[in-house]
Formats: C-alpha cells, sequence, structure tokens
DNA sequence: CTATCCTGAACGAGCGTTCAGCCATCGGGG
DNA sequence: CCCCGATGGCTGAACGCTCGTTCAGGATAG
C-alpha cells in the first residue's frame, strides 16, 4: 500500500481532525455495509452515524466512493500488520503454514463483515482503486507462496504449482466469512483446525519431512 | 427446487408468452447484471435490451427483485442438472469425487459472471428468496457430502467432519471465477486438476485404498 | 366490440452533492 | 481589557438527476 494509497482531497486543513474524523466515518461506513451493502447506505446515514451533517462529511471526503476507498484502506492495513506478524513465525514450513492459515481464519473471523463487503463491493471501485486491491491481495498470496516454496525445497511439501495453490489456500479461508449462514453450527477452532488439516494433508505436509 | 419457486406475479395471461419473455429477460439481464452488477444496471437498460418498453417489462414482474429472482431460478435449474448428471458417475469415491470437482468447476468456468452475481448480489435478496438460496446450496452440499462419508465408511478417505469438508470443497471450486483476475496465467484444466489433487490428498483419497 | 398486450410520458421518492449562511475561536489594535 | 474582523469548520435546505413504478391511451387480433 505504502506510496499507493491516494490521499482523499479534503476542504479542511487541520490534518489531525482530518485523521479523526476519517476513523470516526470509517467506523461508522464499516458497521452500516457490513448490514446493508455500500448500495444501500446513504451518505446521509453515514453522516448521521457520526453525528455531523451531510455537509461536514463533505469536507472530509470527494464523494461517497472515498468513503469506500476509507474501508478498503483500513482493511488493507489491519490485514497487512496481522498477517506479517503471524508470519514472523520462525518454525519450519508445515508450522508456518499453520500459523499462517489460523492468522488469516482469526482474521476473517474478527472481521467477518468487512471481508463480505470487500468481496461484494469491490465491482464499484474504480479501475484505479481496484489496481490498488489487487496489488495487496497479490502480496499476501507472495508471502504464502515463499512458505510453500520454502516447503517444497526442504521437502516437506509436494504442492504442485505454489502460486495456484497459495490463492487457492488464502481463498480456502474466506469459507469461514462468506459460508457464514451454512457453517452456523461450527466454532472457528473447528474450521480452522479442518482446513489447515486439509491443507497441510493436501500438500503432504503431514507426510513429508517432519518439521525442523 | 421444484415446488420451492415462487412463481413471479404477472399481468400477462398467455402462459407460452411469460415463458417466453421471462427467458429474453433472463438473458439480457444476466448479460447487464454480469457486466455492472445489478444496482448499477436500471430497469430501463434491461427493458431495451429485451426490446420491449419499460411498461410492457412491469406486465411480466412485479418488481426489480422480480428479474434477480429469475437469473437466480436460472442459475439453480442449470447447476441442479449439470450437477447430478456428474454425480451420477457410478465410480468408486474417488472418481466421483473428482467427477463432481470438475463437473463444478466446469460449470463455474462457463457461468463466470453468473457465479460473481451470485455472490455479489445475493444480499439484496429478501429473506425468503435467500432462505431459497440457502436451501439449493445445502442441497449441494450434501451431495459431495454423501460422497464423502460413503468414501470415508468404505476406508477411501478420511476426511474430518464430512459436513464441513464438503462446503470447503465447494467453496473452493468458486476460486476459480472469483479469484479469476489473479488467475489469469491459468487454464481451467490446470486449475481443477490442482484443485482436485489438493482436495483427494487432502482427505486421504490418493492414499487410502484403492478405488475399486 | 372486446380482450389482450404494448407504449412511453409522468410521478414521486431518494439519491449524491453543493452552498449560502451560521457560529466559535483567536489574535492584534485601540 | 475589550472589541472586531477573519478564519475554519459546521449546518441543512435546496438542486438536479436517476431510479423504480404506474397508467391512460394506442394498437392489434379474433
Amino acid at each position: 500500500m505504502p506510496a499507493a494509497i491516494r490521499q482523499i482531497e479534503t476542504v479542511v486543513k487541520d490534518r489531525a481532525l482530518i485523521e479523526r474524523r476519517h476513523e470516526q466515518i470509517c467506523d461508522a461506513a464499516l458497521r452500516l455495509f457490513a448490514r446493508k451493502g455500500y448500495h444501500q447506505t446513504s451518505v446521509r446515514e453515514i453522516a448521521e452515524a457520526v453525528n455531523v451533517s451531510v455537509g461536514a462529511l463533505y469536507n472530509y471526503i470527494k464523494s461517497k466512493e472515498d468513503i469506500l476507498l476509507l474501508v478498503y484502506h483500513r482493511i488493507f492495513g489491519l490485514f497487512q500488520t496481522k498477517m506479517s506478524e503471524a508470519m514472523a513465525n520462525s518454525g519450519g514450513p508445515t508450522s508456518q503454514l499453520r500459523a499462517a492459515i489460523e492468522a488469516t481464519l482469526k482474521l476473517y473471523d474478527e472481521y467477518q463483515d468487512l471481508v463480505l463487503v470487500l468481496y461484494q463491493e469491490s465491482h464499484t471501485l474504480r479501475r484505479e482503486a481496484l489496481q490498488q486491491l489487487f496489488e495487496v491481495d497479490r502480496r499476501y498470496v507472495s508471502m504464502v507462496q515463499a512458505i510453500i516454496e520454502r516447503g517444497n525445497r526442504e521437502g516437506h511439501f509436494v504442492a504442485g504449482d505454489s502460486n495456484l495453490i497459495a490463492i487457492a489456500i488464502l481463498f480456502l479461508c474466506a469459507v469461514w466469512p462468506l459460508k457464514r449462514w451454512n457453517l452456523k453450527k461450527y466454532d472457528l477452532a473447528t474450521v480452522t483446525d479442518e482446513v489447515a488439516n486439509l491443507v497441510l494433508h493436501g500438500i503432504g505436509g503431514a507426510h513429508g519431512l517432519p518439521d525442523d
């Protein structure tokens, strides 16, 4: 994300105020988008939730889409840091991959609604913003991909195309928020376990060399 | 679906004409929804694409949501028949599961845009229509689940919770349409192969008893 | 003439966005 | 110390547009 984030044009000068208001807007919008979706949520509703007038809101954004961007940037930042933390795990590829899956699922659990918004409303973004989103996604994938390749090289895994497998694994984690209605009877721990087992068996992590 | 489909109220009497128009509407809407999404597509556009006036369109539907329902019903019907065909495969659990995965991915490939609409716009549906959608999904899941349970029982698989695994497998297939932008360099055959291998290894289908 | 289907202008509601005016804060000159 | 203008942020009615939906009337076939 770093340099990539286009700064949102504002009317207000005070930098700290902008920051604070942006956070408030993000909070409110997140809650509303999660409940009703982007299109069904009006700018008026968001303004009300932030406790400012519509006019004031427009001092901090240039258009409604900026709000969606705010939300997305927050997601990006959050996932970026949390995932990096989890990856810092210094065990062998097997435990590292398991940690990555656990971290991803934990994140997806904590921000279920957010993931939903991510999948449902991304087609609303302009090409430029979409590219940013893709870029971030690719970064996550390449993190996981690196683990897989190391595992393959060191004989722990027998995965096929590492890029493809990494994409599949990360996508699989989204089953928890996206199919939540069908997984109500399970809890996060169960799903994490089953998914991790499926994947690790699937690429030979449980049959190959022991970790370390 | 059979009895579950709520008939859409119409003004026109001629049953055959209704049928024909509904198909036209479905065709047009599908193309438009795939390109622009449900909310960004206006009723006027759909009417134009069908080559009738807005007024005429409203003789065949009661509201815009009915159009989304038409599209969904078409998807349901299609998937229902195609999946049943693929499942009729009479080999052992391993080859049966592989066939199911292949069929699902082939379907998802053929109707990529449709799957996208399915995932992106389902939150637009009313509770009643959503229940229908869930019901259909559960039916697919239970098909796959049956295969897994048989495989477990006969010693081919060592899968954990069969329901959970079935949900995960079907979801995983959606990676192809939903992450298409990140899978451009792959073709359907490759993805099918890698996914099938991941799954079959994952639940022990390649380590357990040989098929038949 | 009647029954059936079609037309498209019109309607009302809701949307995103703007802007003329209001209020609070603050700094410097009398 | 007080006043006053200026600055910065806020308000919410108003605007223009698009949308989903309706309906009075036209066209056509039996």
